[in-house]
DNA sequence: GCCAACGTTGGC
DNA sequence: GCCAACGTTGGC
């Protein structure tokens, strides 16, 4: 199984929004960068993936979702009426994809990118880097694993 | 709202 | 194929 993390604004899509949401499922639409979406197109059903909140205050890891449906067309391509539209994405030539995710569970506690950026074990994240803006990147089992355990910590102080 | 970093576009 | 101009992302 590969593990990924996904980045949305929570003031377009939160991962609240997504509790909410029928099925607690949504379509991860609206990439539209070649290299997050040849990430989406490597998933695979069952795969888990960290929900990020960018652009937020503060941004943080929120949750976690699990890849609900392999990738097919983004309809918002080729939708005029879309702030995802692309003139050059048609439904014979989709050029981009999308997944369905489903919602695992929302962390007790958001973990803030301050404090991420003070994990060792998370040192060599992508979403890290100086500069990273990928909106869908992988991450190991083990990085994985350590926010997961952040997120279930009720604090940092003792208990 | 600012702006650094990045990806894409298009002229040549 | 280079690279300047432009648009976008996302932290702050």
């Amino acid at each position: 199984m590969q593990h990924w993390l996904i980045k949305s604004e929570p003031d377009v899509f939160s991962i609240r929004d997504l509790a909410k949401a029928k099925r607690q499922t949504t379509h991860w639409e609206g990439v539209r960068n070649y290299q997050a979406r040849n990430f989406l197109r490597a998933m695979q059903v069952g795969d888990l993936a960290i929900y990020y909140h960018s652009n937020a205050t503060p941004s943080a890891a929120a949750g976690i979702v699990e890849i609900a449906r392999t990738a097919y067309p983004d309809p918002t391509a080729w939708d005029t009426s879309s702030d995802y539209h692309d003139p050059k994405a048609s439904q014979e030539n989709p050029i981009w994809s999308m997944v369905d995710v489903k919602l695992v569970e929302i962390f007790p506690r958001e973990i803030p990118l301050d404090e991420l950026r003070t994990v060792k074990a998370l040192a060599d994240m992508e979403l890290l880097r100086r500069g990273s803006r990928l909106s869908v990147q992988p991450v190991t089992a083990a990085q994985f694993r350590t926010i997961e355990k952040l997120g279930k910590k009720s604090s940092h102080r003792p208990a």
